[in-house]
RNA sequence: CGGGGUGUGGCGCAGUUGGUUAGCGUGCUUGACUGGGGGUCAAGAGGUCGCGAGUUCGAGUCUCGCCACUCCGACCA
């Protein structure tokens, strides 16, 4: 299935889209922009689901669901949102279709014109904002802790699969609070919580800060994000968490009375990650041989493959095998054993390893005699022949060490790429020549930002909470009191 | 949206200055032998040469338009 497959070194994007058409997770479409995800990566997305869920759950968030389409006068209520993203809305203008006169095909029936205009929702807080509006009257009804699980439409101009697409899937939760303080303080919360999904179950280290004024989500005071290094040296924004302050409350005339009687608009937040996460998966922990799967997330956790010759062997190893298989869904490790006789152990092998399973389990006549099974794990590609007794308390510590592995080979690789430059000079001659992340003294102000992202396209990912230091900026040498974290971006 | 590249069986590619019946690898089907890292042999199936016009006696090949993918810019999760 994958020979001839591209190496990092030699093309690192067409590796990794070689890796996601070739490992089945997901394929271009029909619809320009738009990517079919299949079985296969579609079970990585239920799994970062079900993981997030919980966690939004445990942080007392209910999910519900909001409409695609948003009336067109909406949007232009916030002022900086639109224009943040006006530029690439999916707008809806007929309901209905005819058949041509002309005899060619269906078109769009002129007189089926929307007296307004509908937005495919690339984002849902003019519509969500409207709907709370009539959800608060007092500081009884709050906070409302909201989250969705939905669809959004951004036009973009570039697509890759996963990382950049027309349409894509994410969770947007949106919260309304009476106080300033305790909207931030959600703020932070879910960026810690996406903190801990991204270093827990992505097995991918994260830093977290906050976006410069460049960088901040249209409509927003302040965005929080974590910030992935990928393989290439790249960074690559992996979650953001809002505070909008009482932006959209002023837009959309949500308030309440509180204790005081009196009048006030709440204060917001959002936040959201996306299908997105399963590139940064994708280009965290896989290698030249394929997709390397965090047990955590992995469709399949253990493959098992027979080896035999007749059809007497194979009923042998079954049985054998039958009551392991049973112990290991017992603990809730998602197994399969792969007893088709359409295709050889040799393929199998390849198959599973470039589909990052990360513990392959062989068993054949040989082993059968000594009672023994040969474990293979993805991440490190090491096998070794090991006692059958015993096997699933094996497997199961083995796949919290594969796990715990992935993520200290990648915190290994983030504390290598990353440095500090005190010079203009250094900076530029780190991002040729080294990539990742640079830190870097920075005046703080948008004119220097944007100085610097045009001349080196590095962008400043994000102010770092701690690390005080004084300095001076590398661009403007004027001074500075911390580093902040530059790099190349998806 | 601007600039470059690519588009030929499912996938990856070759196809000469335009010339007959469009090839190769892989995959697919059937059978036999096989089976501890992508097996071997044999026989088969499979193509509107991205789409549409044009030039020509003749177009996969030349011209124009469009579409898709891809890389580089502007934009973004």
């Amino acid at each position: 299935m994958a020979k001839d497959f591209s190496s990092r070194e030699e093309n690192y994007s067409q590796w990794y889209n070689e890796l996601v058409v070739k490992a089945d997770l997901a394929e271009n479409s029909a619809v320009r922009g738009c990517m079919v995800i299949k079985p296969y990566g579609y079970a990585i997305w239920e799994k970062m689901q079900a993981a997030l869920d919980k966690m939004f759950k445990d942080t007392g968030h209910s999910n519900a669901y909001f409409p695609l389409f948003i009336p067109k006068s909406f949007f232009s209520r916030e002022a900086d949102h639109v224009e943040g993203f006006a530029k690439e809305c999916a707008v809806v203008t007929h309901y209905r279709l005819k058949k041509d006169p002309n005899g060619n095909g269906i078109v769009v029936d002129d007189e089926a014109k929307l007296e307004e205009e509908l937005i495919v929702r690339p984002t849902s807080e003019t519509i969500i904002w409207d709907t709370y509006k009539n959800w608060i009257q007092s500081y009884r009804d709050l906070p409302v802790l909201i989250n969705q699980w939905a669809n959004v439409v951004r036009w973009e101009m570039r697509t890759r699969l996963f990382l950049r697409t027309a349409e894509f899937l994410w969770q947007e939760g949106h919260t309304a609070h009476a106080t300033e303080q305790e909207a931030i303080e959600e703020t932070i919360q879910m960026m810690n919580v996406y903190a801990e999904f991204a270093e827990n179950w992505l097995a991918m280290p994260v830093l977290k800060g906050v976006k410069s004024p460049n960088e901040r989500f249209a409509g927003a005071l302040d965005t929080y994000c974590i910030e992935a290094l990928m393989q290439d040296g790249k960074a690559l924004q992996a979650g953001t968490s809002h505070f909008l302050g009482q932006n959209f409350a002023k837009a959309f005339g949500v308030q309440y009375l509180n204790k005081e009687n009196k009048l006030t608009y709440v204060w917001a937040t959002s936040w959201g990650v996306s299908t997105r996460l399963i590139g940064a998966l994708i280009m965290t922990h896989s290698d030249d041989h394929g997709l390397v799967l965090p047990p955590k997330l992995a469709p399949i956790q253990v493959v098992i493959i027979p080896i035999y010759k007749k059809e007497e062997q194979l009923i042998q190893i079954s049985e054998k095998i039958e009551p392991i298989i049973h112990k290991l869904r017992e603990k809730g490790i998602a197994v399969k054993y792969d007893n088709r006789d359409t295709y050889k152990p040799g393929w199998k092998f390849n198959e599973y390893e470039f589909k990052g399973v990360p513990i392959r389990l062989a068993i054949g006549p040989r082993d059968l005699e000594n009672g023994t099974v040969e474990i293979a794990r993805r991440d490190t590609l090491e096998k070794e022949i090991i006692p059958i007794e015993g096997i699933t308390e094996n497997i199961e510590y083995l796949l919290a060490e594969i796990q715990k592995n992935l993520f200290d080979k990648a915190l290994a690789f983030r504390t290598q790429n990353t440095f500090k430059a005190d010079t203009w000079e250094e900076f530029k001659d780190m991002l040729e020549n080294k990539k990742g992340f640079i830190l870097a003294h920075w005046d703080g102000t948008a004119e220097t930002e944007q100085k610097i992202k045009e001349e080196t396209k590095a962008t400043i990912r994000l102010i770092p909470f701690d690390g005080d230091e004084e300095g001076q900026c590398i661009y403007s040498g004027k001074p500075s009191k911390k580093r902040v974290v530059f790099a190349l971006s998806y």
